[in-house]
DNA sequence: TTTGACCTTCACGTAACGTCAACGTGTGTA
DNA sequence: TACACACGTTGACGTTACGTGAAGGTCAAA
């Protein structure tokens, strides 16, 4: 048999035999006078081995231990091996299919905003209404997109459930009232009374235990996502966050 | 931000920051007089948004083209494609976990002779007893391991119920006698009776079923394990078998 | 001033081959 | 005999999503 007969006999292109002859899975045969490669029956069963354990999933490296060790790992072992990284393959595969189910989920699917149903009503309310023009809202909601992407699956849920009561008409409308005000504060004398009143309604707003853990998540991590929050704001905005923040701390 | 802030708010390497601007997946930012990248919050909402759909198992470049396309394919289609891509995958895997359940059944598993554990039982049958040191037995076991290899799992359930017969002590005994004979003529002249006397033997103690399909497969490939296999023969060997195809043709 | 911890671009390495390129060999046909 | 055509040979670049130096500039703290 020449090369081309192999191949086609095991069902592999020669470019694979002579890469299975390179990295050593499969002994060179003798040659004829003109330099071709010549192969006897037992070559195929080896190379129908070899496409056997990498059709399996093992790597061709693994596999050339295994044909090389020839007892150092039984090869029970390794199979064994491989099929339980075959089952974290399946979980993780099956996990990114629950995900893309949440998000097929979704009415109005675009690019931006890739966040859960839920979440993308919870971010539509938040802007909606008297809030529908409010730089401000707009920022908030960028953060949260960012928070929601961020957050694993199992975080996500939580923090839905304590954003809920935002949800509630009344005080969606203060919370759409409040957004106006910091746009209003955004040019305002860092020493103007009214930030530290809006501080304070801010507090008063917002449920301690949605905003509590995000401050000391963001004491811990080197990179914070509150100096890329203020960054965007005006001084007198994030005064007001100051304040916020000097606020809630005290009551931990 | 720089980017060593926003990669770890995002939670990947200043590398892949860089490989998404490389890709055009990530706008690249203003630069600082000293020719940093500068980033906004904005930058972590797109890259975290990139990281979520690569997460799902969609490739950069098709990720490029849903960003880029922007109302091109409708990313509900293209996350639903994805989908059934994925799907195709956990089926491929569960195929090949359940191949190795089976050759995890097998008892004495060596990297020789990576067949089911049913066709190492009658690979053992056919060349034990008096057959233990046949060189033809050993060949015919080489050839049958190849084709187990070659066939596909529906084929192979088949053979084996056609092989059966042939593994009751009866015809055992005859089967392990015609290796011997195939031995014995090994170097028999091309003329001598006993050949044709051994072809027809073979063709009586094999089934129709079992050898006629092989004959026609064979003609129709251009690489033809026939070829292959009589190779390994002695020519004397060899007419025994041309004389057993044609007695096997009459009958089709 | 030196030491670190950042940042910059450039470029090779990874897995398992596919796919030219550039060339020799062997056979059938005009 | 000459030419086409199918087959063989080695060598090397392309693919994916970055990791990992290399070689060098920037900035703040000790």
């Amino acid at each position: 048999m020449r090369i081309g007969e192999l191949a086609s006999l095991v069902g592999v292109s020669t470019r694979t035999v002579r890469h299975y002859h390179h990295l050593g899975l499969l002994p060179e045969p003798e040659r004829l006078a003109n330099g071709y490669r010549e192969y006897r029956l037992r070559d195929a069963v080896l190379l129908s081995r070899v496409r056997q354990l990498a059709g399996l999933g093992m790597s061709l490296d693994e596999l050339r231990d295994v044909l090389a060790e020839d007892q150092g790992k039984d090869l029970r072992e390794v199979l064994q091996e491989l099929d339980a990284d075959l089952a974290r393959q399946q979980e993780a595969i099956a996990v990114r299919r629950a995900r893309l189910a949440v998000l097929l989920a979704e009415a109005d699917l675009h690019p931006d905003s890739l966040v859960p149903p839920e979440m993308a009503a919870v971010l539509r309310d938040l802007s909606a209404g008297k809030a529908a023009e409010s730089p401000f809202a707009k920022l908030d909601r960028e953060m949260l997109t960012l928070m929601s992407n961020l957050a694993d699956p199992a975080d996500q849920a939580h923090v839905l459930d304590l954003m809920r009561p935002l949800t509630k008409p009344a005080a969606l409308a203060r919370g759409h009232e409040l957004y106006l005000r910091l746009d209003e504060l955004a040019d305002a004398s860092l020493d103007d009374e009214r930030l530290a009143e809006l501080a304070g309604d801010l507090a008063a707003h917002l449920p301690d235990e949605l905003v509590l853990p995000m401050i000391e998540k963001s004491g811990a991590q080197g990179a914070d996502w509150l100096d890329a929050l203020s960054a965007e704001m005006t001084p007198a905005q994030a005064e007001v966050f100051r304040l916020l923040m000097v606020t809630l701390k005290g009551r931990m």
